[in-house]
DNA sequence: TGTGTTTTAGGACGCTTGTTTTATAATGCA
DNA sequence: TGCATTATAAAACAAGCGTCCTAAAACACA
């Protein structure tokens, strides 16, 4: 019983995510969104209320249709090919994209987690989501033999962690792919057993 | 020929990297500097330009006081014991902050290097300092046998600049003392042969 | 065809930002 | 003792910020 909505909620929010993602949180003013989204500033307050909340709205769809959905894909595969599977879109990304933007979840880490109660909460858990992916596959992976039992699965997803935080925050000072892909590569070897014949140095 | 300053220079650039350090550099106002260097706005655009100068110097004094006096320690030091060390201080400083600020130069990593070409070139010359400081020990240490050969020197280089980025872009979201040394420990792991008999698990 | 309700459009609001200005104070040198 | 030069203090500046308000427009339902 009232005039309907002219723009598609959906679109807006991907927009907007878009431009939060490119430029961060401060960088990004309302006039940008405003513009970038195509409706007006009283529009984007009444439907999603202040710039913050749009920021979490835009967080949150970037968690769970960009990593969410990539875990989901991932924890299908073998454990081993899944753990490497993780890291071929970030570290495609990280060399392919043009702007350099990086990934919008470790940009928020440093950018709006420390000063920010509520967001550090969903950034610590969406890490703590990537971390359970990694624990669980290593689990698998140590009992079907795909994944070296010499360190504690704790331990290897640990360094899996931290090791996505690091291509993701280089990637965005020194995108080459040479130093990315054996960062990557060189993280991944450690899941491996040594003593087997897989020798080849490259 | 005329009135001397009343401040001192490295105790103000020393108070306003604190700012930047703690903050980042749009949440600090040149308000916030006056404020806590002490002395007047009119002072500070007189003898550092303007913030973004300041910021810069701040930068370098960072740099060059914090990490490349820690490279300059720890390449005195035997080669394998010279790459555990160097981790020693950012593992401790990111488990006993209470303010969690991280480190500065891997905050400038996300928050000014992707808007600024100039200082990311700053930023990217210090990454490929540590990365020259990495790659030189773990050189010396494969000539000497306390690093493996396992792997090619370029490629475990790379991956402890990423594990140390991780581990200071994760210390801001997630401080927690077992994660983060968990994630060290396995990293320095990849340095050593698993042949020889310190096969402890822990 | 009204009536009630919500979305639009666009400007205005108060506030903070980085920076500059104006005037005064303090020095070294002639 | 002046003169030139620089630092200080504090207010003022324009511009940009996030947010809100007023009025007009567009629908659902009676």
């Amino acid at each position: 019983m009232a005039r309907p909505r002219e723009f598609d909620e959906a679109k807006v929010l991907d927009a907007a995510t878009r431009c939060f993602w490119a430029r961060g949180y401060e960088l990004t003013s309302v006039r940008d969104l405003v513009q970038h989204t195509g409706i007006t500033s009283a529009s984007l307050y009444n439907a999603f209320g202040d710039k913050r909340a749009l920021y979490g709205r835009a967080l949150d769809h970037y968690i769970e249709s960009g990593i969410a959905e990539r875990i989901r894909r991932c924890s299908a595969m073998a454990p081993r090919a899944g753990l490497a599977a993780f890291f071929d879109e970030p570290l495609e990304r990280s060399i392919s994209d043009p702007d350099h933007k990086g990934c919008m979840l470790i940009n928020a880490s440093l950018e709006v987690a420390p000063h920010d109660a509520g967001f550090r909460e969903v950034v610590a858990d969406a890490l703590r989501r990537i971390e359970a992916f990694f624990l669980d596959r290593i689990t698998a992976g140590q009992a079907d033999g795909s994944v070296t039992r010499r360190l504690p699965p704790q331990d290897l997803a640990a360094h899996l962690l931290g090791t996505l935080m690091g291509l993701r925050t280089l990637s965005r000072v020194r995108p080459e792919p040479a130093l990315l892909t054996a960062l990557v590569q060189t993280a991944l070897a450690l899941l491996d057993d040594p003593a087997t014949a897989e020798t080849s140095a490259g």
